[in-house]
Order: structure tokens, then sequence, then C-alpha cells
DNA sequence: AATCAATCTTGACAGTGTTAAGATCTGTGG
DNA sequence: CCACAGATCTTAACACTGTCAAGATTGATT
């Protein structure tokens, strides 16, 4: 038998031997080649070499499957986080502004997988999907209570809200396109691109920036 | 002829006689009827009383026609928050306060409609929609100016990238159910909705808000 | 009145997710 | 050892989708 478990089954057999875990793969490539909006099921079966009708002996429908790749993806920005966060040796305002920087970076080199997590068309009731929604919040509240240890943990929680909110927020107009406007008649980009225009101008505008609601 | 220009002609001939017009009213009903996923070209002509071809002759593709929604959709935020500033007696904080509220409002109100201002369906690159977007943003900056007339430009449209992208975080957040976790176990809802939470900590917690990122 | 461009329909095409029915294989009880 | 049961995959079909080409119809201009 040896390794008949994993992958040298799918060249001889009728069975695949793995599917399910194969078609988790080949549904974050299809996501990475093809963007969010390109994803499509009969793709992610086609390039797990099965047919279209495969995938429904494994996930419910193919807002599943994308759920599990969603979970999966998230949970590796919550991994991220938590290592970019270990190794900061500054304090305070510095440290949560390296949460963001990774949270950016993040959305910026896997577009398609943080439209995934974010985006309408994963079933957002999957079981593991939710749980890795509900680490990914609680994993952030505990850094930030690190980082402010007098606070309580409704105003921990609530600062955590804020700061994902600011973060998706910025992350999604970016990349929608919806802040394109701003780089070609704006004064935030005289000496910058948006993206920093905006990051420094949440350290340079402190006292301001809890204005602005 | 009296009014052969705008309706009559419906009933009768085998021209409409407006109906690009009348596509997007469709487009608006079938949006706030199936909601943003359940929008389709389709359902439009068919709502307009036209074949699913004859959008084609007036919007050159399905995104373009949803990108014109979008545009109406946008210019209408627009004027609701100039108007609800308008009629606020506060000052400073109360201000904005009441801005981001009728921002977070609509977006309650017209949830698909809200989709579709942001969302990859329409065509981002539309004419309509990006003069609509940038004066959506240019009027914001003005009335934020008016709240702190010694801030520069490039402060000001700092202020509204950072506002416009929390509300719009949030709202994206909540509304497609990535919140909801919260409402089962959060320590924010002991009292108040996960929105009343949001909102209220960021008056109450000013000084921490700016300590976010 | 005749012609021409604008407008709409019909019919088709390549996709999509999903389902039912049948084929194939794997493992288990006799 | 082997038949059989269940898991796994394929095939074929269905109802959709947006878009396009070709033809029908109408309104307007000359």
């Amino acid at each position: 038998m040896s390794e008949s478990k994993t992958t040298s089954k799918a060249l001889t057999s009728y069975h695949h031997g793995n599917l399910k875990k194969a078609l988790v793969k080949a549904a974050c490539e299809t996501l990475d080649e093809f963007g969010y909006e390109g994803f499509t099921l009969r793709k992610c079966a086609k390039k797990a070499g099965v047919s279209p009708a495969a995938p429904s002996h494994h996930f419910s429908s193919a807002s599943d499957l994308m759920a599990v790749v969603a979970s999966e993806s998230l949970t590796q920005l919550t991994r991220r986080i938590k290592e970019s966060y270990s190794k900061c040796t500054g304090v305070g305002t510095s440290k949560t502004r390296l949460i963001g920087d990774t949270y950016l970076s993040f959305a910026k080199e896997y577009p398609a997988r943080y439209q995934a997590i974010f985006g309408a068309k994963i079933n957002s009731k999957n079981e593991e999907f939710t749980d890795s929604l509900k680490r990914f919040f609680d994993e952030s509240a505990q850094l930030l209570q690190e980082i402010y240890p007098e606070d309580s943990k409704k105003a921990i929680e609530a600062a955590v809200l804020r700061m994902w909110s600011l973060l998706h927020g910025f992350s999604t107009l970016s990349q929608d396109g919806r802040l394109s406007f701003l780089e070609k008649s704006s004064s935030l980009v005289t000496d910058s691109s948006v993206e920093e225009a905006f990051v420094n101008t949440l350290n340079l505008e402190r006292a301001r920036c809890s204005d602005i609601y």
C-alpha cells in the first residue's frame, strides 16, 4: 500500500484517493490564478482531474468548498499576525501598527483569498469558517489585551472591532478600485501612495483620528 | 404627440420609447427585490418588458447598467449626508457623528444598492460612476472642512479616507454576516446591539480610538 | 414616399451550479 | 476467498446566466 492514500492512486484508479483535500488545494490555486470573480467549481474540478459533479460528494455546494478555503486563509492570516507581533520589540502604538501592516500586507499579497474570506460567494454559516473567524477575533483581542493590559475586555473587543473595520474598509475600497481616483488628483499622494498616506495619517493625526466619528 | 416620449408607447409599440431610463428603474427594483447576489440582467429586462438582448443597445454590458444604478445610489447617499448635516445644530464631533449615522443608515436601509456601489459586479471604470464617487469624496471633504476649518486640505482628505474606511468596513462586515458571532458571545452586546456598541465606543473611547493603529 | 438608422426580437452559444442515474472501486461480513 | 454493500466518481441533463449575430420593426430624415 505504501503511499496509496495521498497521490499515486490518482494516476490509475477510478477513485481519486483523497479528493476532498485535493479539491481544497485546487480551489486555492484556482483562486490565485483566476481571481475571486473568476473562481468556479468546474475549474476546481478540472484542476483536480475529476468531473464537474465529483465535488458534490465532498462538499454540499460550491460555497461550502469556498468556505473551507476561506477558513484556511483566515487561519493563515491569524498566524501571520501573531508571528509578526511576537517578533516585534516596540511598545504600544508601534505594535498595533505592525498588526495593521501585516493585515494590509496579507490583503495585498493574496487579494483573491482575502476576498474569499469576506465575500458573499462563501457559505458564511459554515462551521469550519465561523470557527476560524472567532479565533481570528479572539486572538486579535488577546494581542491588544497584552498591549493594553489595563483595559477592560469590552474596551478591548471594541478596539478590535474598530481596528478590523478600519483595515477591512481600506483594504476593500483599495482592492475594488474605489480609491483609484485619489491617485490622480488628491493631495494625499503628493509624496507617497494612497496606502502610505492612509497608514501614515493614522499615526500623524492621532488626535484628529479620534474625531473622525 | 403629447406624452409619447415617456411611458404610453410601451403599451402598444414595438419600440419602448425610453428603455434606457426604464431599465435603470427596473434594475433598482430588481436589486431591492432579489438582493445584490440575485441581480441579473435578464430579470431587469423582463421587469422592463423587453427581451434579454434589448439592454445591449443601451448599455455595453450588465456591469455598465449596474454602474449607473450604483452611481445614482451613491449620489443619493451623498445628498442624504449633506441634508442631515445641514439640519444639524451641534458642533464638532456631534456633526461627524451625524454623518456617520447617516452613512450607516443608508447601508442598512438599502443593502443591495450599497453592495452595488462597492461590489465587483459593476464596471468601476464607468465614467458616470467615477464622477459620483469623486463627488461623494469631495463633498464629504467639504463638510469636514467646515467642521474643522483650521485643518489643511491634506489633513481633511486623510480624515475622510479614515472615516470612510471605518464606516465602510463596519457596514460590509456587518452586512456580510462576519460579525454575527459577536451577537452570541461577545461582551460588546451585553446591553445593546453590535452596531450600537461600535458607534458608541467610537465616542466613548476617543483617546484609545487614536491608538487602534 | 422611400430610405436609413435606431431599436427591439429571435435564436444561438459557451458558460455556470446542481441533480439523478448509472458505473466503478474498496472494504467488510460470511 | 468472495459476494455484496456502500463510498466514490462519471455521464447526461436541467435551468440558469451574459452576450452576440441576424433579422424584424419602427421613427425620422430627405
